[in-house]
DNA sequence: AAAACTAGCAACCGCCAGATC
DNA sequence: AGATCTGGCGGTTGCTAGTTT
């Protein structure tokens, strides 16, 4: 048995407020206050609404100091800077934004705040083709036996902010000087760290924004990857001519895809080196994946800007 | 001029946590 | 202790207006 519905689902009126309603439920909440109760409200004033939605019209558009549209620079920057280290809890970022609704924050962050950072780039299916029902894989699968570990959509999107935004704000520091890469949580390192073999195993047209180093390529650590493993090998390269994993050239001289997760490899790139010969490169433990729940809990618990 | 497409946004839905019974 | 209720939240939907073909 099902819990029992709010109000009566069928003698309740839907869609959008008229003028009469609004002033009705202003006029109420302006003299009485909410009494403690949506649920009843709407039967003391007369409407034929569900509790819920008239609580939803009074603090998305009826309260006093309400702000709607022509969101500033400086709002822009709180937003992403936010969401960034905290992900979508938009009540929390509305809360820093006086004025503003978490519902307006999230319709303007869906809308357009989202696309201005990240522009009108095709989302990284970096890691999985779709899957035979049509969605495309977010957390780890199994792809011939072989776990291929991931970030979330979630957190590969916070990620990829996190390097335009600081690219935005600091160009120069940000392409020379190693000092502003954010020290990552040896879990969101090693999350990272897949997929630059991912990525490296491959031909990448991004290599030239590489910065040039002595070490090992990642060509070095694929060879001995395939050679401790030949069936994620087989997968990878599969995956890899089916064209699963986006690597597009520069073309419109906008970043490519995953030039922030190559940027951010070069941060670690040394714990990188030693995780993929210490760990990977001698056992490629490819049975216990890192859950997609901790994902999510290493970005809360150290978001992206951590030990800076 | 009209159909098709797209973007913006208000509102709804379902889930969850805390309070209360 | 468990069931129920309510408020709060984030994801999603669907309507509308504007734009493109």
């Amino acid at each position: 048995m099902g819990r029992a519905p709010c109000c009566d689902k069928t003698n309740v009126k839907k869609g959008p407020w008229s003028p009469d309603e609004d002033a009705k439920l202003k006029a109420y909440i302006d003299q009485f206050g909410t009494g403690g109760n949506w649920i009843a409200l709407p039967q003391k004033i007369g409407l034929k609404r569900c509790g819920k939605s008239c609580r939803l019209r009074w603090l998305n558009y009826l309260r006093p100091n309400i702000k709607h549209g022509g969101f500033t620079e400086e709002e822009d920057n709180i937003i992403c800077s936010l969401y960034i280290s905290i992900g979508s809890r938009w009540s929390i970022i509305a809360a820093q934004l006086p004025g503003r609704t978490d519902n307006d924050i999230k319709n303007y962050w869906n809308t357009k705040l989202k696309k201005k950072l990240l522009g009108r780039r095709k989302q990284p299916g970096l890691y999985h083709q779709k899957d035979d029902k049509g969605t495309t894989g977010d957390g780890g699968s199994s792809c011939g036996g072989s776990y291929i570990p991931t970030l979330s959509s979630s957190a590969l999107e916070r990620l990829q902010l996190h390097m335009q935004f600081q690219s935005i704000q600091n160009p120069l520091l940000y392409f020379s000087d190693p000092t502003p890469w954010p020290k990552l949580h040896p879990q969101q390192e090693k999350m990272i760290q897949n997929l630059q073999f991912l990525n490296d195993s491959i031909e990448s047209t991004t290599s030239t924004f590489l910065p040039q180093s002595p070490q090992q390529t990642g060509h070095d650590i694929a060879s001995t990857m395939i050679a401790k493993d030949g069936a994620y090998n087989a997968e990878m390269q599969k995956q890899a001519e089916l064209g699963d994993f986006i690597l597009t050239s520069n073309s419109n001289g906008e970043i490519p895809d995953q030039f922030d997760t190559f940027r951010e490899m070069d941060v670690s790139k040394e714990s990188m080196m030693s995780w993929w010969s210490n760990e990977l490169s001698c056992s490629c433990d490819t049975t216990t994946p890192v859950a997609e729940s901790d994902h999510e809990s290493v970005f809360q618990d150290y978001p992206l800007g951590y030990g800076w």
